[in-house]
RNA sequence: CGGGGCGUAGCGCAGCUUGGUUAGCGCACCUGCCUUGGGCGCAGGGGGUCGGAGGUUCGAAUCCUCUCGCCCCGACCA
């Protein structure tokens, strides 16, 4: 391709919106264009390296019998209403109305339409098991997109979805989709992780999510270098390090006139604030809950909410008529309801509320004074240890780039997906889905690979293979040299990519600092500088946009020696 | 949805506090010359009515009211 007949529009400066550094390069480097908030137009650039990862999913799918197809992205209302999350899901959802006042959304993912496939088609165990996939448009009304083309309302996505005849099925559904996203992300060239995750609204039992560490992340996870436990802190478990501390041994009332929180009292007794227990009152379905913490602990609403379903913090006035006392001074001790305390609290002597106003209490030793029921509802920080092998964990930022679900019968059952089994009977599919963000790659490959010049693309993804840089245009020589450059690499297959090398012969009539900057700046794996110094030696440049290391070729048998360099570089 | 910030030429910005020539600068763009190893130089030129609406005023980019849009932090995220 020809930079004059390609459009890539770079920038001297970066819209001052952009935050994300993959953002900051992908406006300036001509790749993509805002349209509105979370809408972005991918310019021929991005489209290309889109394209490519594409071609890696498709290819890493179909090997593991993933079959293609594509569903609208128009959807009825009734499908969604069926499973219920018609209703469950609030505004994300983007709904409209047909013609004929019939309530339709646009699909923001496919599950209900995969499954209303699959529970019309499929009869016998015999047609299982499934696998369907497409590479298609979704759309999601986000309440805050973000970062460029991080998070956006409309994204390209590759889903697929497991049909089997039951778990053990769908196991190995899930296992064949966890090995083709090990390959695709390696394949990309990113730097990534597999961690466990929350299966969340999803609904089903098991997930995995697949984690580009990047500061432009939206998600933390928690890892543990030691034993390698990964985990989403979602869903991670810790062991919060403890203090220890022997001295109270007996229970003494202290007085802490209007000091109420856990900070307050920390500091006007001088006391470290892993050494209190923090009591919370909730208001579950089922009436009042007492929540105690380590003072120096959070609590992680998602995990309480999976023991206790959908709760609410008490106001301080039902604090006050509840228990009679001002919510800065409650405790455990002599609580009547249920209690539900941090694993952390187990062990150890604290200070805790007094329920008697501005007072708190001292020597508090769980088992002895107060009962709870104990589980781990703290979020988990840094420095904390991991659960399964005491050695301290440590907190990364990432961008989820994909994610694996077992689905169960979820929505099979709701769908009436059912096929009859060897023995006859009538039993619901199982399911599993599994998702990959395209665009998300892209620009966590950018996250993770850039210089103070610009992006540095992996081969897989790159938008071209090789850019010629013929530094002077009105140069004769310069021109022969680029011209049979350009024609003669364009016409050796690269394995890699299973198509010829893909060249951008940079034929602009600018000043060569114009096309070292902007070569910089778009990122393509190799430079070819083509210059009237080096060629009265007789030879040209090859240089590496990674590591700047630059090759001088001979300008006789120099499409090999380009072929053997590029296959080498990183 | 809560908090904060910003809308002046394609991009980056100044002007606004204290209303008053024809709204300004850099880059980009167009023409010509020149130049060709890291966004080169010289000369000439085109482009904005100040996000939008209403109001105050003799007079509004500037003051007031409403409104739309974009970004950031948080909540949310199937």
């Amino acid at each position: 391709m020809r930079f004059t007949k390609f459009f890539i529009p770079t920038l001297r400066e970066v819209p001052s919106e952009a935050e994300a550094v993959s953002h900051k390069l992908l406006l300036k480097a001509g790749y993509i264009r805002q349209l509105a908030s979370g809408l972005y137009i991918l310019l021929p650039l991005s489209w290309r390296v889109l394209n490519r990862i594409n071609k890696i999913l498709i290819e890493e799918m179909e090997k593991i019998n993933a079959q293609e197809i594509t569903m609208p992205i128009l959807h009825p209302a009734e499908i969604w209403q069926i499973t219920g999350r018609w209703y469950e899901i609030k505004e994300e959802m983007f709904r409209l109305k047909d013609r004929g006042g019939r309530d339709m959304c646009l699909g923001m993912t496919h599950e209900e339409i995969m499954t209303w496939l699959a529970a019309r088609e499929i009869r016998s165990y015999r047609e299982l098991p499934q696998i369907w996939y497409q590479i298609q448009t979704k759309l999601r009304d986000e309440a805050r997109p973000k970062s460029g083309i991080l998070r956006t309302r409309e994204f390209i996505m590759k889903d697929s979805y497991s049909f089997d005849i039951d778990e053990d099925g769908l196991d190995i559904s899930y296992n064949l989709h966890a090995k083709a996203y090990q390959k695709i992300f390696t394949r990309c060239g990113l730097n990534f992780y597999k961690v466990e995750s929350d299966p969340g609204m999803m609904g089903g039992a098991c997930a995995h999510e697949y984690m580009a560490p990047s500061s432009a992340g939206e998600d933390d996870i928690v890892i543990c270098d030691k034993c390698g436990y990964i985990a989403n802190v979602e869903i991670a478990k810790s062991v919060p390090q403890s203090m220890e501390n022997d001295e109270w041994n007996t229970i003494e009332e202290l007085f802490t006139p209007d000091k109420k929180s856990i900070k307050e009292v920390s500091e006007f007794l001088g006391v470290d604030t892993s050494l209190f227990i923090k009591s919370l009152l909730v208001v579950s379905l089922e009436g009042f809950i007492l929540i105690l913490l380590r003072g120096d602990q959070e609590l992680h609403e998602k995990k309480l909410a999976k023991i206790i379903g959908q709760f609410r913090i008490a106001q301080s006035d039902e604090v006050l008529s509840h228990l009679n006392i001002e919510a800065g001074f409650i405790g455990p001790v002599g609580y009547k309801g249920t209690i539900i305390a941090d694993a952390s609290l187990k062990d150890g002597t604290f200070i805790t509320g007094a329920n008697k106003l501005n007072y708190h209490v001292r020597g508090i030793k769980p088992h002895l004074h107060f009962e709870a029921d104990w589980h781990d509802i703290h979020i988990v920080k840094s420095g904390d240890s991991c659960a399964i092998c005491k050695n301290k964990l440590i907190i990364e930022k990432a961008i989820e780039i994909g994610n694996i679900f077992k689905l169960g019968t979820k929505y099979s059952v709701p769908l009436n997906a059912v096929f009859l089994d060897n023995k006859g009977l009538e039993k619901p599919m199982i399911m599993g889905s599994y998702g990959i963000g395209p665009a998300r790659i892209a620009a966590a490959a950018v996250e993770q690979n850039n210089d103070e010049n610009g992006i540095i693309w992996h081969k897989s993804i790159a938008p071209f293979d090789i850019q010629i840089l013929p530094l002077n245009m009105s140069d004769k020589k310069t021109i022969e040299i680029s011209e049979s450059l350009y024609t003669n690499l364009s016409e050796i297959y690269n394995s890699l990519t299973d198509r010829n090398m893909e060249v951008l012969l940079d034929d602009r009539n600018v000043r060569p600092g114009v096309k070292f900057k902007d070569a910089d700046l778009i990122g393509i794996p190799l430079q070819i500088i083509i210059g009237e110094r080096s060629l009265k030696n007789n030879y040209i440049e090859v240089k590496r946009r990674r590591t700047k290391e630059i090759f001088k070729i001979s300008t006789t048998r120099t499409e090999a020696e380009i072929v053997k360099i590029y296959y080498e570089t990183q």
